[in-house]
DNA sequence: CGCGAGCTTGATGCCGATCAATGCATGTGG
DNA sequence: CCACATGCATTGATCGGCATCAAGCTCGCG
């Protein structure tokens, strides 16, 4: 999210499982490097996708998983009538596609909001190694586990928090993920509009402007457009928790 | 029966997946009659759950899995500072517990709405498991990534939908579930209160209670305390999708 | 430079929360 | 059996937070 992605455009070359800065946070999570050459021997291939583009769409065959390797991707699902729900903003390490799995046809959109690239995991392949490897297996399940109760907390969010509340969760957890993927966290760099933060959180794109208006008023931030600087945590950690009152 | 030694409350008799009439909701969907049988041989126990207990808490280490067999369950996350949200109603043949895999602990409450007896599922063996029977571990994959795609679902109704949707949209979503296990579907017997309606749609008991008085006002359902008779399923329908306007 | 996408800010209105009273079913003990 | 308590549901009155509508503003870019 952080770094300029213009310089490389594709890959030209294969990056080993065991040589990716991204392994402690993706797949391979705990197998030996043997067992991720086994891994790499299915990921075979990459896939770049220019910013505004999607990965796949709702109603495309699934066939494959993807890990993201550089770049910044939101999920979104929309009903008939043309609602549209962002559920989800994935970066470097993370799986796309779990949602394919259930009727081999994906359910929602992934669209890259800036260049990316990605590991393509044929989830046909995956499966019989998951049987060889029981540490591949383990990984895979807890990831989807976590998917699980990511996906209750944002019910929780959409659920029971106000405005502020919300934005101030949404702050929290997207630079939590930066920190562990090295960045500062205190300074980033939004991928996303207004709009899509709004549709992620259940708001529309004026209550999440004024709420970034109301942070920086109480100094909790500094806003420039879409450079964001945290300058008290603890203050948003508050507002997420026992603010009531 | 086991010679199970803290018997408290038992099944007499152990019905056999293959036997059992959930059998196609459940895990063992798409297995032969002699895979159904591998999976009996690690489902040894039933666990009976008296209504207003928990299956297990949030926190509580993570050991099994459990299928519901009869009953009716909500599972519910807190926050710290006490705020609650119902994630999900499950019925028999769903799931339970899937949110543990991840970190090993559940991350939530699963609380019999009637007293309920489950399956339980040993989750070591049934990794071991579906690393032999492919059939297996495909049913399973499927299971979590529809759950998935279900919270995918949640998050629409709760970022982008009006109080009213939402409970038509509940409503049809019960009824759906009913038939599918040889229930009407028009006649249904809510098995929980208005405030736990409220907490899964992100609404107060009151808006619940109101929306309920305003469809059968309309016609599109007839309210008798949790006895609903559903009159207009299309109109209901209809407000799920394209009533804007 | 002028255009347009995205962002900010203000004014107003509505949906659902909140507060409060009543109704209704079930259960308990006198 | 009734009196009473309790938990849940309904209904009304009022209030507040966020949506909506409507201008401007900022910045990148052709």
């Amino acid at each position: 999210m952080q770094s300029a992605p213009h310089a490389i455009r594709l890959e030209p070359f294969k990056v080993a499982c065991a040589n990716c800065n991204l392994r402690e946070l993706c797949l391979p999570v705990g197998m030996s490097v043997t067992q991720m050459d086994q891994l790499d021997a299915i990921v075979a291939n990459r896939r770049t996708v220019p910013r505004g583009e999607a990965l796949y769409r709702a109603g495309d065959g699934f066939a494959s998983l993807f890990a993201v390797r550089t770049g910044f991707f939101k999920t979104c699902v929309s009903s008939e009538d043309g609602r549209d729900q962002v559920t989800g903003f994935q970066m470097g390490g993370e799986l796309l596609g779990l949602d394919g799995i259930g009727t081999d046809r994906h359910t929602c959109d992934a669209v890259a909001l800036e260049d990316a690239n990605v590991c393509v995991i044929p989830y046909h392949q995956l499966e019989g190694l998951a049987r060889e490897l029981s540490d591949l297996q383990r990984q895979f399940h807890r990831i989807m586990s976590r998917e699980i109760v990511r996906d209750h907390g944002v019910m929780l969010l959409l659920g029971s928090m106000r405005a502020e509340e919300r934005l101030a969760a949404f702050l929290l957890n997207l630079t939590q993920r930066l920190r562990a993927r090295g960045f500062s966290g205190s300074s980033l760099i939004l991928r996303m509009t207004r709009e899509e933060i709004g549709s992620y959180l259940g708001l529309k794109l004026e209550t999440v402007s004024r709420a970034f208006s109301r942070f920086q008023d109480d100094g909790m931030l500094e806003v420039r457009q879409r450079h964001i600087e945290i300058l008290d945590a603890p203050a948003l950690q508050k507002l997420v928790n026992g603010s009531s009152c």
